[in-house]
DNA sequence: AGTCAATGTGAACGCCATGAACATACGGCT
DNA sequence: AGCCGTATGTTCATGGCGTTCACATTGACT
C-alpha cells in the first residue's frame, strides 16, 4: 500500500540545451538529466576530454550532486552504457524482416550494427571499450541468442557451411559486424583509399562471407 | 662537418625495474625510457589510469621534464601507438611463410594479428582508439598492402570468391581478424560462454570463411 | 675559455574526482 | 495540519593531474 505511487518522472529527457534552469531547490530528475547529459557531452567532447564536473555544470548542479545517484564517475559512465546496450538490442529487433531468408537477416543484423554504432558513436566507444562487461553482458546474450538461431536456419537451408558449429559462426559474423565498425569509426580505412561509407562497406563486405561465398558453396551442396 | 658525430645512446633500455637512479644532471636517454616506461605503466595501470606524473616519477625526473620531448602527454601515447605499429607490422611480416598456399597465408595473418594483440594488449588499445590516426596511417597501408597481394593470389588460384574485389576482401578480412582480436580483449566472448582462447576463436573462425566455404567453393571450381 | 642550445628542475595555475559536513524539501505518519 | 526522517543538493576541502614558466645545469662546438 506505499509503494504504490512510484513515478518516474523524464519530463526533463526533451529539454533544449539551452534550458538547464531549475525552479526548486531539488533537480527532480538528475539522474536521467545526467546519463542524458553525459552522452550530449560524449558527443562534444568525445570519451576522453570527458569531464564529469562540467557534465554537472551543464546540467545546473553541483559537482557533488551526481554523487547521490552515482557511486563514481565510471558508474555514470556505465549507466550511459547500459542505455547504448538496450537501444543496440532494440536497433537490432527492429531490423527483423521475417518474410527474408536467414542469410539476408544475418546480414541486416551486420548492417544495423554498423549503422547503429555511426550514428551513436559516442555510445559505442563508451560500450566497448572494455570497462563495463558488467552492464554488457545481458544485452550482448539477448543479442547472440537471435544471431544463433538465424545462423542455424541458414545452415538448415545449407546456405552456410555446417561443419562449423553454428555459436562459431555466429561468433564469426559478429566479430566482422564488430571489425568493420570499429575500423569505420576509427577511421581505418580512410587512410588506405577505400570507400568508408557505412553503404560502401556493407555492400560487398558481408557477400564475401553470406553472399558469394556461401552461395559457392551452396551451390556446391544446395540439393542434397 | 657538424652533423656528423650523433649518438642515439640507448644504454638504459634495458633496465631492470629498480634501477631509476641517474648520475649526471641529465637523463641521457629520456625519450626512450618515457616510451619504454609508459608501455611498463599502461600495461600496469591500463589506457585510463595513465598519469604521465606518475610515469616521471618511475623514470626519475620531474614532472616537467617529459615536456622537453613530447608536446604534450597525448603525443607521448601517440609515440608509444606508432611503436605499437611498427611492431605490429614486424610480426606480421615475421608470419610469412614462403611455401604455403595464398589461403593459409592469410589465416596465418589473422592469427598473428590476434596473437600479437594478447601479448601486447597496452599497445593494442593504444593504437584502436581512433586518436593516433596519423601514426597509424602508414603501418597499416603497409601491413594492408601484402594482404591484398595475398587475396589476389588466393582468388586466381579460385580459393577465394572472385567477384568481390581484392581490396574489399581484404579489408573484410582485416575487419574480421580485428573484431576477433578487440572482442577477445574486451572479455565479449567470456559472457557467452564459448571458448575465448586464442586458439579457439582461430581455430574455427577462419575456417567460416578461408577454410570451410572458401574450400567448398573451390572443390567446385578448383580445376578450371 | 666561452658561449649556445639542449635538457632537467621547482613552483605555480587551473581543472578534476571525490569525500565530509551541512542545508533543503518531499512524503509518510499522527 | 504539523512533524520528522530521508533523499537530494550545496559548500568547502583534499589530493592528483596536465601544463607552463622562469631558472639551473651541462655537453658540444668555436
Amino acid at each position: 500500500m506505499n509503494a504504490m505511487n512510484i513515478r518516474l518522472d523524464v519530463r526533463v529527457v526533451n529539454m533544449e540545451p539551452g534550458d538547464r534552469q531549475r525552479d526548486s531547490y531539488h533537480h527532480g530528475s538528475l539522474k536521467e538529466s545526467l546519463v542524458a547529459g553525459a552522452r550530449e557531452l560524449l558527443k562534444e567532447k568525445g570519451p576522453d576530454n570527458f569531464s564529469l564536473s562540467e557534465l554537472a555544470r551543464r546540467v545546473g548542479v553541483s559537482t557533488a550532486a551526481p554523487y547521490r545517484h552515482f557511486e563514481s564517475r565510471e558508474a555514470l559512465l556505465g549507466a550511459v552504457a547500459a542505455q547504448g546496450y538496450e537501444e543496440l538490442l532494440r536497433r537490432l529487433e527492429g531490423v527483423v524482416e521475417p518474410g527474408v531468408s536467414p542469410v539476408e537477416q544475418l546480414k541486416l543484423f551486420g548492417i544495423g550494427y554498423l549503422a547503429f554504432a555511426a550514428d551513436h558513436p559516442e555510445l559505442f566507444q563508451i560500450m566497448f571499450n572494455g570497462r563495463y562487461s558488467e552492464e554488457a553482458g545481458g544485452p550482448r546474450g539477448a543479442a547472440f541468442a537471435p544471431m544463433i538461431h538465424y545462423v542455424e536456419r541458414a545452415q538448415a537451408a545449407r546456405l552456410l557451411p555446417t561443419a562449423v558449429p553454428s555459436y562459431e559462426v555466429a561468433r564469426f559474423l559478429w566479430a566482422t559486424a564488430h571489425g568493420l565498425t570499429v575500423l569505420h569509426l576509427n577511421g581505418g580505412f580512410e587512410s588506405l583509399g577505400i570507400d568508408d561509407t557505412p553503404e560502401g562497406l556493407n555492400s560487398s563486405a558481408w557477400d564475401v562471407v553470406l553472399g558469394e561465398s556461401a552461395a559457392g558453396a551452396a551451390g556446391a551442396t544446395r540439393e542434397r
